[in-house]
DNA sequence: ACGTCAAGACTACAAATGTAGTTTATGCCA
DNA sequence: TGGCATAAACTACATTTGTAGTCTTGACGT
């Protein structure tokens, strides 16, 4: 797959259903679409999805008369590229501020946290509080 | 102060540095941005000030035969809001699936993960591996 | 067979954004 | 004291984004 186009904020939300549902057809978005939130337009939609198209985050294979879209970008590249972008314009770059914004101010739940907890032990177990160094052996 | 206005990617590079060194001139300003960024033009600078001050991010006072700028809203607010936004738009809103790529296929340091864990357990110590949860009593 | 309805193609248009240039007033140095 | 350097004000313009409308064509039901 090819690397993350710049995907919009609304387009956002039809990628996230084509990621979801793929291969759609044009219609089936529009239907999760407007069955989450009735102020979409459908011209709306179909316009986003040929700018999708054109940025190649999306192809499509005819299906009847209609199309059938697909990702050409993977969910988790353009996530990715979201995220680093965010922290960039954000915090400068650096995660850590970040983090500590997420877990100071943003409102996470506790189970969030203990979710949080959980990732961490899986990502880098045996190390829970290495806070002071010790004199190598 | 007020609720934070939409502030744009190239906007919000101008106002961390205003929010490092209120009140600053735009000369200040501009200095300092082209430190680090050569490609800076102070022209795009100035505009983007100006900006900044129609939406009410920025206000000034006069200093001299220029303006000392200082901000309107709060970096705090501005983190959370665009926080918010960006978990909105790529996570459908869920900060829980955010904080599994964060610890999962970012590149955190194992620094940045130690960090983490303080910040945890500062925040809700006496929890440190709830493995298992039982459904409540 | 024919009309209708829907699918995609093309067009529209205002607001926001990125990037600067032009104009006008003015404080300060020579 | 006169002109220059500079600040702010105003103008410019292409691109992206959000939001839809019109046009063209073909499949499908009657």
């Amino acid at each position: 797959m090819k690397t993350a186009p710049r995907i919009s904020d609304t387009e956002w939300e039809l990628m996230r259903v084509v990621w979801a549902r793929s291969p759609a057809t044009a219609a089936n978005i529009i239907a999760t679409l407007t069955a989450r939130d009735p102020s979409w337009h459908p011209k709306t939609a179909r316009t986003l999805l040929a700018r999708l198209v054109q940025k190649k985050a999306l192809g499509y294979q005819p299906q009847g008369r209609a199309y059938a879209y697909i990702p050409l970008v993977s969910e988790a590249d353009c996530v990715a590229a979201a995220s680093e972008s965010f922290v960039e314009r954000v915090f400068g770059g650096s995660f850590r501020p970040m983090l500590a914004h997420l877990v100071e101010r943003q409102h996470l739940t506790p189970q969030d946290l203990d979710e949080l907890r959980i990732l961490l032990d899986k990502k880098a177990p045996g190390a829970p509080k290495p806070q002071k160094k010790r004199p190598v052996p």
